[in-house]
Formats: structure tokens, sequence, C-alpha cells
DNA sequence: GGCGAGTGTCATGGA
DNA sequence: CATCCATGACACTCG
């Protein structure tokens, strides 16, 4: 198969390659979609997956798929055909003069070396646009898928390097911006990611050309709009509006650990001075690749996951030199990647079932007695229990308790290792789930919040099952209570006790003493009585306590919020209180110049400013008095004085 | 598997 | 002395 469409699409090739020289042009994609439209749509899907994109945000909005939410792959693959889809709805670039011009470039230099491919692959740097005009997409994607045949990234290659080949003829200064202007990354990678969208999306588009041409018509105007754009901002602020609904964290797909070594090749092929560019994209290209990993790791597929993985795990240069045999099955791992996720997602939503009815099974076949030896001790670390019930005191429980007790005994074989179901995986739980566990870590009902709706049905079916007077499997509500209920509630019950937690706790003291003198209750009944109200009142006070110290922290939080507001305004008033001293005393000393300049002494001279100075008086009187200026000796003076008066005393 | 947050519980001391 | 309350400390679960 693998084989045949080798042979099949590389004869193709050449002979669009000729056909394209003498100007006349054939669409092959169109015969490739024809038979093999899941290869192409393999190939396209991860392709998408240049864009670093937190999908986990898209999680759940995936066009009719359910992702499995522990399997990151699939939202990488859903998420990445979704974004595909949606940049296919913006329409696809059409550049009819590029044709010709790529397939040239893309002639040479697939003739020039033994690994052209790999030379176009590693040489991602081709603008968006020109990259992704129709007619280039169209040959796009045959040579590049074909040609190349690696491709983990089959559109991209191809376009940059008959983008590189139009750019030097057409549109050069563009390229030039980008060249000299390193430029924010994070427009690099809006400007990247659009650009890798609008190849796949052109290559796609020719999988299904019939739905190709009317978008043609409609898309034009935008995209001639995005044409006339030279600015790289203004190229990137529509880039951002375009792809602000998909709501993706660009900035990430440039955090990824970047290859010195593939950014050395693909600096060293020819467009060296685009190397920053290209790192952007072997970045996502090496996430790629892991990603491909995890997949073929976690996900054991029958057809043969070791080759996806084995390719998985070649860098992308290394996987482009390989030769073209090799590299189809580049081709095949994305055929085994899609059968891994189809498997990986039937596994995710089919298996839940499959496990749910496992575990009923294994919970109807438990043995009732395995509990009764969890509860033997009343202190609190056993006790606990939602489990309770399974108490000491089982023997001694009314018909109503006796058969909730033997129900919840017989839901004694949900365990956490029951709980922990999906995220373990299928296991045999009639035999995999321990009384150890059991009693070490199942029984601490904190009453904590209700588990993910994912996990809900094996835990909350053993309630269900444990306790008949309350058939709470239709509703949910009483099933939250039952599942809440307390430690302490279900020792009541078993106990036989006739009063609630609430009413235990909540009692006054002297209607307390009374149930307990007046009821008959046994010393097992009473010291549960007042274990029970102890601890209720005591979980209460806890609760106070941690409410106020929050209060107090957050008090203290803001209060010191407060106090570095009032100090910054304070050092602000200062500062300004100082600078206009400044100032007013500069003013001061230019007025005392300008009188003194005016003034005249006894013989005629105007006064020294250095000499004299201006005092004004309490009455508004002006008095030129000379300056003082105490001799150092005297300072001295002073202070040898003062020392001496310190001695002295 | 580690970590932090939240919670229940016990022990203790003061009122 | 019994009870209540507050709080530190510990253990546990969960995300």
């Amino acid at each position: 198969m693998q084989n045949a469409k080798k042979y099949f699409t590389e004869g193709l090739i050449q002979l669009t390659i000729l056909l394209s020289l003498i100007g006349v042009r054939v669409d092959i994609d169109s015969y490739l979609s024809g038979y093999y439209t899941p290869l192409t749509e393999i190939n396209l899907g991860p392709s998408s997956a240049y864009i670093q994109t937190p999908f986990h945000s898209l999680r759940d909005n995936l066009d009719g798929y359910s992702v499995h939410p522990k399997c990151p792959e699939l939202d990488y693959f859903f998420a990445s055909r979704r974004l595909l889809d949606e940049v296919r709805t913006l329409g696809s670039p059409r550049f009819p003069t590029q044709l010709n011009a790529w397939l040239v470039h893309q002639v040479s230099a697939t003739d020039k070396a033994d690994c052209g491919p790999s030379t176009s692959n590693t040489t991602s740097t081709g603008p968006v646009l020109e990259s992704s005009g129709e007619d280039a997409s169209d040959h796009v994607s045959d040579s590049g898928q074909e040609v190349c045949q690696t491709n983990p990234e089959p559109g991209q290659e191809p376009g940059s390097t008959g983008a590189c080949g139009f750019l030097k003829q057409e549109d050069s200064v563009k390229v030039k911006e980008e060249e000299e202007d390193p430029a924010p990354i994070t427009q690099l990678a809006h400007s990247s990611t659009l650009e890798q969208e609008s190849l796949l999306e052109g290559i796609t588009a020719l999988s299904n050309p019939a739905h190709h041409i009317p978008l043609t018509i409609d898309i034009d105007p935008h995209w001639n709009s995005l044409l006339s754009i030279t600015d790289l901002e203004d190229l990137d602020s529509l880039v951002t509006e375009r792809l602000s609904d998909l709501d993706t964290d660009i900035a990430s797909a440039i955090s990824q650990d970047v290859s010195l070594h593939d950014a050395t090749v693909n600096g060293s092929r020819a467009f060296g001075v685009l190397s920053g560019r290209t790192e952007l994209r072997t970045a996502p290209r090496q996430q790629r690749a892991l990603l491909r990993l995890e997949s073929a790791g976690s996900s054991h597929s029958d057809a043969s996951p070791g080759m996806a993985l084995g390719l998985a795990a070649l860098p992308f240069a290394s996987v482009c030199n390989l030769t073209g045999n090799v590299s189809s099955h580049s081709s095949l791992g994305d055929c085994l990647d899609e059968a891994v996720f189809d498997q990986i997602n039937q596994l995710g939503l089919e298996g839940l079932d499959t496990i749910d009815s496992q575990l009923m099974d294994s919970l109807n076949s438990i043995d009732p007695q395995v509990l009764e030896d969890l509860d033997s001790d009343s202190g609190l670390s056993l006790e606990s229990s939602s489990g309770g019930p399974v108490s000491p005191g089982s023997s001694e429980v009314s018909s109503s308790s006796s058969s909730y007790c033997e129900d919840e005994c017989g839901a004694t074989g949900y365990s956490s290792e029951v709980e922990s179901v999906p995220s373990k995986g299928v296991v045999d739980y009639t035999t995999a789930w321990s009384p150890v566990d059991l009693s070490e870590s199942v029984w601490h009902d904190h009453s904590y919040s209700a588990p993910p709706a994912f996990f809900t049905p094996p835990s909350v079916a053993l309630p269900h099952k444990g306790i008949k007077e309350e058939p709470l499997s239709d509703d949910d509500g009483a099933l939250l209570e039952e599942r809440e209920m307390s430690r302490d509630e279900m020792r009541a019950r078993a106990m036989c006790i006739p009063f609630s937690v609430l009413q235990i706790v909540n009692m006054p003291v002297e209607e307390f003493l009374e149930v307990l003198d007046g009821h008959g209750f046994s010393q097992e009944q009473v010291t549960l009585l007042r274990d029970i109200r102890r601890r209720g009142k005591n979980k209460l006070a806890a609760q106070n306590c941690r409410k106020r110290k929050l209060d107090a922290i957050t008090g203290l939080q803001e209060e010191v919020e407060r106090l570095q507001v009032q100090r910054d305004r304070l050092l602000r008033e200062k500062q300004l209180t100082a600078k206009t001293m400044g100032a007013v005393g500069h003013q001061i000393k230019q007025l005392t110049r300008d009188v003194l300049a005016r003034l005249r002494d006894s013989s005629g001279q105007p006064l020294n400013p250095d000499r004299f100075t201006l005092q004004c008086g309490a009455n508004g009187r002006v008095v030129i008095q000379p300056v003082r200026r105490p001799a150092v000796s005297t300072s001295t003076g002073n202070k040898t004085d003062k020392r001496k008066k310190d001695k002295k005393q």
C-alpha cells in the first residue's frame, strides 16, 4: 500500500513538474484525494500541531468529539483538527502567479540533493501568504507530502521553499523586513502560526476541491486585503484578530526547547538569515515528535506501535534524511497514529462502560464480611468510615440498620482502587482490591466535595446498593447527601441511635443529658453519643477557628496594603515638598541677587551678594544684613565645649 | 510522587 | 468538676 502510494504519487509529481515547466497546470491532489483521502487527512491532522496551543481550553468543544480528559494526545489531535477547520473557514489564499515560480524552485531543489525534501523540510521560512497560495498549495501538498514523504508536517516545507523562491522575485521587501526584524517573538509566533495554518488549509482544501472552490470566491477579498498589508505589525494584528476566537496561547509555541542541532541544520540550508524563524518552527516540530512518541507509547495499538514510535523518536531532520522508502513509513506512522487515536478514543469512552460493568460485577461478588474487621477499632483513625455502619456494634443493629449494614458490607468491595478505576485502566477488580487498602484509605469520609462526574459512577454506586431504604439511584441530591454522610452519622445509624448528628450536636446540654439518661442507651451508645457531640462541636469550632484565622490573615494583608499605599503617598508628598522648597530657595536667591545688584553701598559700589543678604522681618520690612559665616574654629570650639561638659557630667 | 489546600479529629488549656 | 470553646498539631484526601 505504501509502496504503491509512493510510486504512484512520485510519478504524478514528476509528471506535474514536467507539465508545469511547460505551463500546464495539473492538480494531482484532486486525484490523490480521491484515492488517499484518509492518508491525506491523517497527514493534515497532526500537522496543525505546529501551533502550541493550550488545547485543554479547547477540550469538549471539539467538533463532535468527546475527548478523554486524561488523554492529552487526543486533545492535541482533535484540537488540531478543530483549529485546522477554523482556519479553513477563513478561506485559502490564492496566488495564481506563484505556481510556476514555486514549481521551478521545487524542481531545482529536489534535483539538487539526494535529500531535497529534507532540505525543504528544514527551511521553513516562507511567509504566510505566499506559501499558502492556492496553486502553490496545490503543488505543495503534492510534492510536499509525496516528494518529501516524511512529513510530520507535509505542507510546510514545500510551502516554505516555494515561498522562498517566490519571495526572491516578488516580495523581497517583506522578506527583508522579516529578516531585519528579529521582532517580538510572539509576533513571529503569530506569523508562523498563520503560515502553518494557511499552508495546511491550502493542502486540506485540495482534498475536497468541490468545497474548496466556492470558498475561494467568497474569501478572496479578504486575502487581498491581507496581501495589501506590508507592515508586519499590521499583519500580526490581523492575525491576532483572526485567531482571537481560538483562544490560543501562542506564546507557548515558543516556550519549547529548541534543538540547536535542528536550528543549525535549518540555518545552514541556504536560508541562514531566517534562522530565527526556522528555530521557531523547529520547536513545534520537535514537540510534535514528542507528542507522537507519547501517543505511540501510551497507546498499545495492534498496528505495530513500535514503528510509529521509532519514527516519532527520530529527529525530524534525520527522518528527512532517510530514503524515500523509509520515510514513507512516516505516512504509515501517521496512519498508525490515527489508529492509535481511534483506539484511545474508544478506550476512553467505551472502555468506561466496560469498566463500570466490571466494577458492578465485582461489587456484587464481594464478600460482605470483608469489612467486618475493619472497624474493630473504635478509635478515630479506623472508625472512620463511611463504612462506619460496619462497626463492632453491627451485631446489635436493628432490622432496618441490619439491612443497611449488610448492604453496606456488600458494598465494601468498593475501595479506593475502585475509585481510581478510570485512571488505572482496565483491571480485574474482583481480585485487585485489598481489604488493607480499605481500612487505610477508604473509610475517611471528610465530606469532601463530590468527585468529578467521571469518577462518580463507581464511587456512588455503592451507597446506592448499600442503602435500600433510600433508593438514591435516581436522585442526585439524595445521592450526594448520602455520600456526604459523616462517619458519625453512619455510626449512629449502626448503633440504632434515634438522633441525627445535627441533633446530637446542637441540642442543649440539659436535653442531651436527659437523652443519655432517659433512653436506656448502652454504655457504648452513650460513649458514641458523647463522642459524636464532642466531635461535632469540635468540628464546628475548628471551622470557626480556621475562618477566623483566614479573616485575620486577610485583614492583615489588607492592612499591609493600606499602609503601603499610605507610605507611598507620604513619600511622594515628601519629595514634592522638597522639590518645592528647593524651587522657593532658588527663587529667593535670585531675588536677593537682583535686589542687591540694584543697591549701592556708601562708596557707590553694588553690594556683593556673597557678603550681604536680605532678611525679611515679621513686620514685612526687609533689612540688609552682612552674611555671617561662623568660623570653623568656633564650631569646633563649641564641640569641644560640649565634650567638656559631657565629661564633667 | 511531591506539594499545597482543605478538612476532620484529638489533645490541651482557658473560661 | 463538667462543659464549652479555641487552637495547635496530626492525618488524610484531593487537585
